[in-house]
DNA sequence: TAAAGTAGTTTATTTTATAAACCAAATTTT
DNA sequence: AAAATTTGGTTTATAAAATAAACTACTTTA
């Protein structure tokens, strides 16, 4: 959408995913949280999870590190500086497209 | 998305979309607007702004009707009640995934 | 009357999202 | 102690969406 009237802001399309707003809102208010814990959370698969959260780690928007928990592998997310400003940017964006907001 | 902690309530993918979500928003506020200004505000390509505005009538969100005005051919789109309810459950499940709102 | 513009639609291409299948290691069952 | 199952993922395949390019039909202008 290249040039409007001015009244849509565009909607950042890394964070215009069901999923990886679900994972960036989780993320934004735990400081940290695990791959078993985001699946809960949101209820998505382990596939679909799997790919959305290294779309984000490649945009900057989380830190991704793989290590263990006692002998299990376990993958920690947390949300960097970045991904809270393109979050917050992504909202303000969003209320371009909602009257009377 | 079938089962989470209910933290996230699923986004209606027929509006969870950049250039229908901006059509919906201008059709909240005109009463109607036909294809050529939809275009201008949105800033959408014609080819674009015409499978979107099906895929929201075909939902039953808004109501299209073809004339002319004077020789031109002219579409002109306007919401329907079912499309306004639709939003307004878009617009608060989408306050789902914004933290402090 | 030829060229250019208007108002779109149709079709093709690219990108995304999602699911299905798979893998290695750990744990549990028999 | 094997065998089966579970855990924590990744990789690959498929389905759906968004977008752009090409086309149609008609009108206006030069």
């Amino acid at each position: 959408m290249p040039e409007n009237g001015k009244q849509f802001k565009p909607l950042d399309p890394l964070l215009h995913s069901e999923l990886r707003l679900a994972v960036m809102s989780i993320l934004l208010e735990v400081d940290n949280a695990d791959f078993v814990y985001l699946k809960a959370e949101t209820g998505a698969t382990s596939g679909n999870l799997s790919v959305q959260i290294d779309k984000l780690q490649q945009a900057g928007y989380i830190e991704v590190t793989k290590g263990f928990k006692g002998k299990m592998p376990q993958t920690v997310c947390s949300i960097t500086d970045c991904g809270r400003d393109a979050f917050a940017a992504y909202v303000d964006a969003l209320r371009s497209y909602i009257p009377g907001r």
